[in-house]
DNA sequence: GAATCGTGGAC
DNA sequence: TGTCCAAGATT
């Protein structure tokens, strides 16, 4: 047993869980069911569904003959439904070609509906006690601190350094615990946010730690380039150039919503254009504009094609009247203003 | 390789 | 309040 395992177990025995529900009558097939519901969920989220599920259903048996729709009302509001319905196919397929019991060897596990590689090898640790690594969240970010694995968990290379990683130091002996331990120091210890590097058993051969880089560990996901967004805009402004009021196009975000014109003079007209959309405050591109000048103001006709400041999508602010024009435009217009408002205003179908 | 699935928590 | 993320697997 390396040093790596010899100290995380002996950490264990002082700090680690030991009374969660999977963990008291540990069979295949209860092991199984929370591992299911831990993907991609916290251990608290789970611990009532867990309960719920297994007096329902305490056997494989009697979860493979339920109504799909009964698995799927205890699965209600878990989130991953696909979980639920791989878990209810995978226990009709066991109950049929397995005499009932999980199959005990990490090949046919995992050809499973729902059962991938992590999963498969934390059922046959935990219940079973055989020599299987695990790699989930936890493992990988203790495992990538502890050897300063660069580079996103995500991509392929990484994952198969972090799965060997991973297998090396999994001991011969104390399976159950060990697979236990390391995801209780990842839970506990070291956390994303602020981990806890004094207490942890590891620290003096983690190599994050050595160079103070453990923020750096597991590297994020790398940033989607944000999305482009367009716009047309109507805006009047007076002699000076100062806004006056500008219209969105009719469909799209905010469509045909009137703007107050609420921006400080100083501030240029494409400044708070942005500022309103939502647009990223660099580069943008001003595209066809067409102005018409009159004696008291001018108006404009532009395009701004701009990067989103966010990927997500803006949401109506709330702040936009519908029954301006009617004030500031309809009466006493010059009759080729108007035609240009309704030329531009008018609903589009595309 | 990237998108998708879902809900709740942390910052 | 937006963003990322959590005991991943699937397409």
């Amino acid at each position: 047993m390396d040093s790596f395992a010899r100290r995380l177990l002996a950490w264990f025995d002082q700090y680690g869980r030991t009374d969660l529900p999977w963990q008291r009558e540990r069979t295949p097939y209860r092991v199984w069911v929370s591992e299911i519901m831990l993907q991609q969920t916290q251990v608290a989220t789970v611990i009532p569904y867990f309960e719920r599920f297994t007096e329902r259903f305490p056997t494989l048996a009697q979860l493979a003959e339920a109504e799909p729709d009964e698995v799927l009302a205890l699965w209600s509001g878990l989130g991953y439904y696909s979980r639920a319905r791989n878990l209810h196919e995978a226990a009709r397929q066991v109950a049929r070609g397995w005499q009932g019991e999980l199959p005990g060897h990490i090949d046919d596990l995992m050809m499973l509906p729902g059962i991938g590689r992590s999963t498969a090898g934390a059922i046959l640790a935990q219940s079973l006690g055989q020599r299987q690594p695990i790699l989930d969240g936890n493992a990988k970010r203790v495992l990538a601190r502890y050897h300063a694995v660069d580079g996103w968990p995500g991509r392929t290379a990484v994952q198969r350094q972090l799965w060997e990683w991973a297998e090396t130091h999994t001991p011969h002996s104390r399976i159950a615990d060990y697979t236990q331990a390391i995801m209780d120091l990842g839970a506990t210890l070291c956390t994303r946010g602020r981990p806890d590097c004094e207490a942890c058993p590891l620290g003096s051969d983690c190599q994050a730690r050595q160079a103070g880089t453990q923020a750096r560990y597991p590297a994020p996901k790398p940033r989607k380039t944000l999305p482009l967004r367009e716009t047309t805009m109507l805006i009047a402004q007076d002699a000076n150039g100062r806004l006056l009021l500008w219209r969105r196009p009719p469909t799209g975000i905010w469509g045909g919503l009137w703007s107050l014109p609420e921006h400080d003079p100083d501030e240029s007209l494409l400044d708070w254009c942005r500022e309103s959309l939502g647009l990223e405050a660099s580069e943008p591109t001003v595209g066809p504009e067409i102005t018409h000048t009159f004696s008291h103001f001018r108006l404009t006709i532009s395009t701004v094609l701009c990067r989103a400041k966010t990927a997500t999508e803006v949401k109506d602010r709330g702040d936009f009247s519908w029954d301006l024009p009617e004030e500031l435009f309809q009466r006493g217009l010059p009759a080729p203003v108007r035609r240009l408002l309704e030329a531009v205003t008018e609903p589009v179908d595309s």
